[in-house]
DNA sequence: AAGTTAAGAACAAACGTTTGCGCAATTTAA
DNA sequence: TTAAATTGCGCAAACGTTTGTTCTTAACTT
């Protein structure tokens, strides 16, 4: 029922040729192989008239390649995931692959069956957003010898190719800002514990706090995920702190919308009442209502770099010796910090 | 090198069975077949031992199905797109199906490749968010029986299933609320021309001024493209009218950002000198400057909705009577509408 | 005891490619 | 004239499954 397919054979028998000799012709092996012009002539006429066009599964299967690559990532509908998978899929199809996409849903157990599945689908490489707390299933795939080049987060003892931005330098340069404003009492409300951006910043957090002789106080590091929800819940726990916080440090551009929404709840303004910097620049930070400072990553670059490291290992046929390569991120000063003069919220009210 | 892979023929090499017996027994059609419960044992235990997991290459070259779902988009880093996917992604995922995800960037000669990209990977069907201008290719594709449903934008004279928003309805409800707001000059910045979502919207602005018995100003009705660009183009044309509208009616959420730059570069202020409804109801939509009174469309069942018809359409294996489904949206409204008392914005200054 | 049935499993073809090797016919060289 | 080289192309195997059919042995009938 579902179309009369036209395939080798179907060229073959009609011209009175063999399958070999078609496939020769059509795959341009003519000279190799010493076809006559006009066998050529004759197939390659044939071969548009019926519009042939090869089946992708017998090819795979003969070739071992697919011309696929399986990519895998936490939250699609995440704008900072989007806008990378855009640049993924797009330096991709450049160099002729495609895209089997899946989403873990920040799911260690789902991400670990995808990856099953895109085995045995045949990718020809991996770029995957790992959740970041397991790592063993990635091992296994590492010991497989298939091409894999992590994105955004990385395995610091695993020894996976790798592309993110440089978080640590990123976080360190804001809070260090933050601090140079006269911000003493800073919460960071982070995103999936122990997943390396996440580290990197309360990392880059710590460090700034270190450099300026502050300390840092534990209660003010606060959340779990990189969600919306966790942005909205821990900054209405922080503004209700004994001694609350002048500035928030948030780690993803969905926190920065939670705690939005948790402050303007709460009546107060930004930055009157509390500064705020975010991780994730979006095209509409700059047009909330108090536009937003932040630390804007190479989202386009990540993605173009993370496909090229790849199809460089899959074409070259070796086990790239593995190197991470880090992004640098830029911080985008608008409005929503404040000079610093007094010691905290209540000093203002 | 790449990995000595376990196969039907490696088990059964090692059983002293043939590889028909493994295929059946792990098929689970030992009974049908009458296998002995010791073959079975011994034949499962040994799948288990080598993690045997079946080549989905071979096994959809000979079975002619892949489990697998095409699915162009013509922008995954459109958050209105990106949050449809990640729906799309997700129904199909759970139903055993897996995504080839390509994006035609706008552009109909990227999408007809990738059409015939897909058919020629042997996907089980299609889920085509269309570029809308040309429909002759997707012709073709309900020709060869492929399964097919469009998702956002469709087209009126083809038969062929989809899935859309009531756009016409919510652009009427929009410009009515508008216009009961005492607009009468309403700028109306459109999408890709001659596509069904910009068609339907344009539609019922036109219709919203003839209930109310309302003149449209062709003047007003401008724009070309669904981007930011086009927003913030068209926006500073509109400003620079000599009879400027009160009242932006912008037919995404990219052209409404657009929109708000060009807006807030000319140092004017939503709603007092200009009001303003959007479609496509983002996360962000109620913290930007002033909090935007939108168009919401249903995105999580618009994407399950098609995976669904889609599925039912390749599992049934009948053509289904096409039908368009067309899901209600909700108008919010927040604060980007003020009344308006006056004749225009010249009156104002 | 001969014929019938059932159990258990294997053969072989098919899906559509690609490719190492071989073969016949023709041309060139000696 | 004969051997060698070249031209032009096909055979058949392989990739890893699935499945209709057949085969062998053992068990059951009557």
């Amino acid at each position: 029922m579902r179309s009369s397919n036209v395939t080798l054979k179907s060229i073959a028998d009609r011209l009175n040729v063999s399958v070999t000799t078609v496939s020769r012709v059509l795959n341009g092996k003519s000279d190799r192989y010493r076809i006559s012009k006009e066998t050529q002539e004759l197939i390659n006429t044939a071969a548009k008239e019926l519009s042939y066009s090869p089946n992708q599964l017998a090819r795979g299967l003969r070739l071992k390649r697919t011309n696929t690559i399986g990519y895998i990532i936490p939250d699609i509908s995440n704008p900072f995931f989007s806008s990378i998978a855009k640049n993924v899929e797009k330096s991709a199809r450049k160099l002729g692959y495609s895209i089997l996409l899946c989403d873990s849903e920040e799911d260690t157990k789902i991400e670990e069956n995808l990856l099953q599945l895109m085995i045995d689908r045949k990718v020809d490489g991996l770029i995957i957003s790992p959740v970041g707390l397991e790592v063993n299933h990635l091992r296994r795939i590492a010991q497989k010898n298939i091409p894999i080049v992590l994105l955004d987060r990385y395995f610091p003892e695993l020894n996976l190719p790798f592309v993110t931005s440089d978080n640590y330098k990123g976080a360190l340069e804001a809070v260090n800002m933050l601090i140079e404003h006269g911000h003493k009492r800073i919460a960071c409300i982070q995103g999936l514990v122990n997943t390396s951006p996440n580290n990197d910043r309360v990392r880059g957090y710590i460090d700034a706090h270190k450099t300026h002789e502050l300390s840092v106080d534990k209660k003010l590091i606060v959340g779990d995920s990189f969600g919306e929800e966790n942005g909205y819940i821990e900054t209405k726990l922080l503004l209700k702190q004994d001694d609350p916080p002048t500035a928030l440090f948030a780690v993803s551009n969905l926190i920065s919308l939670g705690a939005i929404r948790a402050i303007s709840e709460e009546g107060l303004k930004i930055p009157d009442d509390i500064s705020m910097v975010s991780f994730d620049d979006q095209p509409y930070s700059r047009f909330l209502s108090t536009p937003m400072t932040t630390v804007s990553q190479q989202n386009s670059q990540i993605g173009q770099i993370a496909i090229k490291l790849l199809i460089d290992q899959i074409e070259s046929n070796r086990q790239l010796e593995p190197k991470g390569i880090f992004l640098p991120t830029r911080l985008i000063s608008r409005d929503s910090v404040k000079r610093n003069i007094n010691l905290g919220i209540k000093a203002i009210g």
